[in-house]
DNA sequence: AAGGTGATGGCACTCAGTACCCTTGATTAT
DNA sequence: ATAATCAAGGGTACTGAGTGCCATCACCTT
């Protein structure tokens, strides 16, 4: 029932358009009642995405059941993984689709919801693991944006292509940027050597060549600081 | 007139809720038909976000005219920071809007459509200036989500209090975290120490309380290793 | 057989948004 | 001064999404 009006409203969406299509020429199609619609779906938007809402939920109990001592960071990766893995299960639907939301507004508005709410997952789970760390907020709100814009960069490339290519690889490798960027890292220092207060780590920067006595006294200091 | 309708629009959302509220009370309580209503904003949603439209503009001119030397991240750093002005600049009417876009699903989703020009003009800026690098288009979209996570999170832990405390210290702080996240980074090393042949910097990582000599063999080692 | 239950269809309604046309008032050309 | 023009607003009627309510039907229980 649910397949049948989705099959229905994408045969017509393509043929004549989103916008051009109403509900009473999906349900005609499909052969049921125009009441039925609503029932498997809240709006004429969401028969796009007839699959997120499992994939959200799948994504949370990923999330809940992964351990509690790994890397929150790899496993929101890991997380992002997962919708990718649904995208390309079924990549002449997913291309279709993408060239619906590129030229529909309201699509494209829809899709910045579905997206917001596997973002939303993603920083509540680094909230959650990544207490504890100084602005610990900050970082979760920055890394879950990072990864979802990472995902959906690689992601849409491969559908630019029409879905032709290896998007596991690409998705790895930009996701692999994003983690090397928020990689732990104690310090950027900008010249000298830094010590950052709320970390357990002290980081020293020494341009090659420096005598080794003034590094000393830079680690002395910075070691003895606490 | 726009303010005007703007001003009965809120005066009704805030005392009834948005979806209580049709725009034939809006109108009638502004003294103006409903179809002029339509004349100054695209649709219902539209006017809890009247100023969006002028900001983007500001933006993007704000963007065009930067310097094309200069660092690209900082001037989209920049770019936020007119932004976050534009909320500051009303506080009251920022909190009380703020507090609607929590409450009602379809301002969220507008909201975020909003928030998505801001940070397709960013990802825009950085992909035009940041030509050359290899996986330019990545490092944009990624850099570009990251800031407008920041900029967002700062901004809403802000309307969260109410309107009260420093905004820009906090958008700062944010935005700081950001670029120093995505500066140039000589190595991003694992564990212990290590050694990046190719750059002119060693670095050092030690936890506190190593003890110094055990710190120092370390950085002589590394020293001299080149 | 009687009654309960869940899925579906039909009907009527509200309301956002649009197309089309009218009014008004100010400005300008002749 | 009068006519032409044009911009700004108003009014009316329409489409179509989404909702509430009720009828229907199949299936299942007792």
């Amino acid at each position: 029932m649910r397949d049948s009006l989705v099959r229905a409203a994408f045969r017509l969406f393509l043929d004549r358009g989103f916008e051009q299509t109403t509900i009473d020429d999906i349900v005609s199609l499909a052969g049921v009642g125009r009441r039925s619609f609503f029932r498997y779906f809240p709006s004429k938007e969401d028969v796009v995405f007839p699959d997120h809402d499992g994939c959200l939920a799948e994504m949370t109990a990923f999330l809940r059941d992964s351990p509690a001592d790994g890397d929150p960071v790899a496993q929101v990766c890991d997380a992002a993984r997962l919708v990718l893995r649904m995208y390309a299960a079924d990549p002449l639907f997913s291309v279709q689709r993408y060239r619906l939301t590129r030229e529909v507004p309201g699509l494209r508005a829809h899709e910045l919801s579905v997206v917001w709410r596997y973002e939303r997952a993603l920083a509540g789970h680094l909230r959650e693991r990544g207490a504890g760390r100084a602005d610990g907020a900050l970082r979760a709100d920055v890394v879950a944006a990072a990864v979802v814009a990472a995902h959906n960069h690689a992601l849409r490339t491969w559908l630019r292509a029409g879905g032709e290519g290896d998007v596991q690889a690409a998705v790895d490798e930009a996701l692999g940027y994003v983690a090397r960027s928020f990689a732990p890292r104690q310090h950027d220092a900008g010249t000298d050597g830094v010590v950052d207060a709320d970390e357990e780590v002290v980081v020293l920067l020494a341009r090659r060549g420096t005598p080794l006595w003034r590094v000393v006294r830079d680690v002395e200091g910075a070691l003895g600081e606490r």
